[in-house]
DNA sequence: CGCCACATTGATTTGGGTCAAGCGACGTGG
DNA sequence: CCACGTCGCTTGACCCAAATCAATGTGGCG
């Protein structure tokens, strides 16, 4: 796994005309801003913040930082999934969240400096990095960004119990149904709701908390009962009606 | 299951002036209030805030509020322990969080009006009802509180990161062994870490997503082999060194 | 072509869920 | 004061879901 390039040097040695130019143009015409940390301000504080917000795009597996890292700066997903993980001191490992286009990764370093999970990118990431003095300006100048900022939290801690009652309770089963419905569609809620890109067989059994062997299984029956359909490999077409009955059934349904 | 008695008057008739002074005096002499939302108050501040904060006393079983109602304030955790359970479509409960003296419990409603948990009393609890609009006007007036802010939104994410793996992940045995070494001593750090105030049975369950039985059978286990014994019902001391070695050895112990 | 990572499928074992009975503590009312 | 019901805890017996171990299949890529 290979790490993010540094993007230190970004604050002392200015960028090129050229690149400052591109950051403008790139953050002006951002359809994920809007729902982003920074929706709140105007064009011509955009204008400001933008040339010192690098961006980069990142293939799989990239470990955008580690945890216990002290980045000085936000992340905010423009593109791809990124998936935040957890380790016990025995090394066992759980997916605690999956971060999806318009989520701000490592805001935990604006309260403690240090990140508290692993981010690894599971599909092509596209990400911008905004350097912590940045932030803390940006805030003080504009305090419209509070709620927003509050948003956020709230978000990630909605997720967080989401993820211990939807994909820890119940049997494996229910676990994976569940799973499949709360990925359909992106966030912007304009593609199709029953076509889920599916993680890796190792990530989705870090994220119900099983094996990937069992969640093979369970993806296959319900291939062979035409739940679901595939697509391309890791993308499916799913019966969202009759999965919801399997999810929330109140006994198990064998 | 009673609800908290209605404090919807406390901000339109003034309360009588002996209790004002009664307020104050609580809020001064808190040894919580440094360690919560306004620790960060001076003195005189505090007294503007204190007459508008009522606070009371809930026996357990008590429901400070339910998901889904907009109760227009915070509270204030002063003593004893409080439950947010969640519920999935079909009825099941698990435990979220639990939450301690000098928890703020009911935060989301800054952000979205309504609660997202239902909160019932464990122990006896003592709250602090802080009213949304004085908390507005207070972070208006003082932005030293919105780092304070930031910093119980980040513990609570922390919190329900750390149960999704410690509470999720491996045997039940390893389970109970994690949750006894968390509950360790109280937040403030001072009483003996070895001594650990269990909740019932059932309720041990919906924390570890387990069922009482499983649970009743690993304490006695526990208790057989000498890792725990009883102090009052309800009371117990540990051995946290070889709880250590069951709660996060590499493979089983049997 | 052969290697490697990933997915599938099978065989086997076991942890823990479920059902059911017994037990002690407590409060209530006769 | 004791009988009774209730409630929470414990314990046992049984069985199924899922972990584990292991082998085979499949696709992509040098």
């Amino acid at each position: 796994m290979d790490q993010i390039s540094p993007h230190a040097l970004d604050r002392l040695i200015p960028p090129p005309s050229t690149e400052v130019c591109r950051r403008v143009a790139r953050c002006r015409s951002c359809q994920i801003r809007p729902r982003a940390l920074f929706g709140p301000l105007s064009l011509p504080e955009l204008d400001e913040v933008a040339p010192q917000v690098p961006d980069s795009t990142t293939p799989p597996g990239t470990v955008l930082y580690s945890a216990g890292e002290r980045p000085e700066a936000v992340f905010i997903l423009r593109h791809g999934l990124v998936k935040l993980e957890q380790y016990l001191p025995n090394g066992t490992c759980r997916i605690v969240r999956l971060m999806r286009p318009g989520a701000v990764l490592a805001l935990e370093t604006l309260v403690s400096g240090e990140c508290d999970h692993t981010a690894v990118v599971v599909n092509r990431a596209d990400v911008c990095r905004v350097p912590l003095p940045v932030v803390r300006t940006v805030m003080d100048k504009q305090p419209s960004l509070f709620p927003e900022m509050l948003r956020h939290w709230h978000q990630l801690v909605r997720q967080a119990d989401d993820w211990l009652t939807h994909f820890s309770l119940g049997g494996v089963r229910q676990r994976v149904a569940r799973f499949l419905l709360s990925m359909g569609g992106d966030e912007i809620g304009q593609t199709d709701a029953s076509v889920v890109e599916l993680p890796s067989r190792d990530d989705l059994g870090a994220i119900l908390g099983t094996t990937k062997e069992t969640v093979s299984r369970m993806v296959a029956e319900f291939r062979r009962d035409g739940l679901l359909v595939n697509l391309d490999p890791h993308r499916v077409r799913v019966d969202r009606v009759r999965l919801e009955v399997i999810a929330y059934a109140d006994s198990e349904t064998p």
